[in-house]
DNA sequence: CGCCATGATTGAATCGTTTCGGTTTAATTG
DNA sequence: CAATTAAACCGAAACGATTCAATCATGGCG
């Protein structure tokens, strides 16, 4: 039934080898045999088995990518990045979506080692590391997504987390903010510890109050009760700065709902700059991160490394988040 | 290097084919040959290379999954619920992301043939024809998503549009709305056309009068700019039906810039129900699409077909889209 | 004209499974 | 106790590609 490369062998009066030649180093055949080859491939509508050649080849030129939330818009944009670099390099790319599940995380890794994936990348969870642990194990190469390797031995593509949340206060502060309510996930993610190193460094510095919210899930709703809290609490408070977007469109709507006004009652930034901050009613200010680039970095470097082998060299990338300025930041009047 | 089912036999002192029964029909197997086996793989840390099962057995178990847009919140949940789905059975599934590109997506559905994928499930975008007839010629099953199948030897899962469209306008009309701005996407997207017969029907019925406002893409940015026409047009319209909330969120924030309220001074309703439509400065009203439940239950079609081979019988499945009622909609005062 | 280097081509062995006809073992029956 | 049957198990062949040592052609050179 399926047409192989033996038939492609046969109708264009070759051996096997050569058509296995012609698949894979063409320079390798005569000019005149490639198109014979050529024109059988077509006649039979030939397309290799990628698992017939992984099975004899032993590399699978398939990429894992896990990570924690497809909703997400931000983790959305790193696929996007890595499949086009995976698919220009003629890789494939198997993303798989945890849901922030440790059990389906686990079942996703299982899977990936079955397909003999050459290569993962991975936005670990805080708990996720037994299942990476296995994949080492296996001398799988894996790289962070997100997430700064804190071995020498595994590369990653990170971003400067510190940065981002100093540079959001610092910028409050020179529109002449000094108390900003700071709306922060919770310990267990390594981001959010680094931004509110970043916040209260530049806090310090510029000697600003910071008034500190702290929630466990960083969804829209938890931003929404966090700004009904800062409206009641009838502080001084005249910034907001979010730890991530979908908190600050919360924060925003209940500010509006309560007939605040942005930026003029309050200035109000978030961080990632997914693309509906630019699109809400009031254009959020945004700590960007080039989740694209993230996504099409990492798998660059995985590819080099699964090419290159035990001559490679890790990289540990950290990128500089960039503030974008929109309306809902200006400076303050008195 | 690699382990293979021979070194577990040779561990438990049994054959390769009876390690190759306790994996796939573990009935047939003494329970105590089972036990020697289960320890001997425990042992030696074997998890089974799926290529080589594949290019033995001839089906593959992974199903490809082939969307215009991952970034658009909608197809990111249908993902989701095929991927779940397909995870549920045993079944691997490899998303590929078209970016709206034919060159993009026939590349896709080269590397899925070349997978030997034994389902596609798809969302055809207008052009997209020429590679799946490919599939086809290949006896590929495949299942649209979100697109009637016009032949009936072809499974899909789809919405009615036209009652989506219909029950807005009725909804519209409901709270005494009588001149409405209708914002449409292309004729070229069958879901546009189909929207737009449920309005107008409504529309004639109701003795509504439509503006009817289209764009050729529906994105955030179209939204603000027909909002602006609207408001300049000077006319007598007092409700906004956009046809994705996209463009429903880029007319709200026109209408807000201009100082008006929702819904007061305009009433709107989007289309998708995107999860950012419910945290909106003003929560929009929209008309939901079960995007996750169509993903799933196009994933467990597309099974189904695969392992009742022949003698399966096609279904269209069509949806009945649900109105969901938010702040940017309220009575018409007069 | 014979020799050799080079480039093209060949085809059998192999990758890790599943499949399936055949063999062994144990239990049942008359 | 011999004959019959069913349950377990065995192991060689096959899936469709790649690999690589071996063979074949070709042309340049002394």
């Amino acid at each position: 039934m399926a047409i192989s490369i033996r038939d492609v062998a046969s109708r264009a009066q070759v051996a096997v080898g050569t058509v296995s030649n012609f698949l894979n180093r063409p320079d390798r055949v005569a000019v005149a045999t490639r198109k014979k080859i050529e024109a059988a491939i077509a006649d039979l509508n030939f397309v290799p088995n990628a698992s017939a050649r992984h099975l004899r080849s032993g590399s699978s030129r398939t990429i894992g990518l896990l990570v924690p939330d497809i909703t997400n818009p931000f983790f959305t944009e790193v696929a996007r990045g890595a499949g086009d670099t995976a698919s220009e390099n003629d890789y494939t790319l198997l993303l798989c979506n945890s849901d922030e599940d440790p059990k389906k995380e686990e079942r996703h890794l299982k899977v990936l080692i079955e397909q003999r994936i050459c290569g993962l990348l991975i936005t670990p969870s805080f708990e996720g590391l037994a299942g990476v642990a296995e994949l080492n194990r296996r001398n799988i190469p894996t790289t962070f997504i997100d997430r700064k390797a804190e071995s020498l031995d595994q590369s990653s593509v990170s971003m400067d987390d510190f940065h981002g949340g100093k540079s959001a206060i610092e910028y409050l502060a020179s529109l002449g903010h000094t108390s900003i309510a700071w709306v922060n996930g919770p310990n267990s993610l390594a981001q959010c510890v680094n931004r509110e190193a970043g916040v209260m460094n530049s806090a310090k510095e510029k000697n600003i109050i910071i008034s500190k919210f702290q929630v466990s899930q960083m969804r829209s709703q938890n931003g929404y009760e966090v700004a009904q809290k800062i409206l009641e609490s009838n502080s001084q408070i005249t910034a907001i700065f979010c730890a991530n977007d979908l908190m600050a469109l919360g924060v925003l709507r209940a500010l509006l709902e309560n007939g605040k006004t942005i930026p003029e009652d309050y200035a109000l930034i978030g961080y990632d700059d997914i693309g509906f901050s630019a699109s809400a009613s009031i254009p959020l200010t945004s700590i960007a991160q080039p989740a694209y680039k993230l996504g099409a970095l990492a798998a660059q470097m995985i590819i080099n490394e699964v090419e290159h082998g035990k001559n490679f060299k890790h990289e540990q990338i950290v990128f500089k988040p960039e503030l974008v300025i929109r309306a809902s930041t200006q400076a303050l009047r008195k």
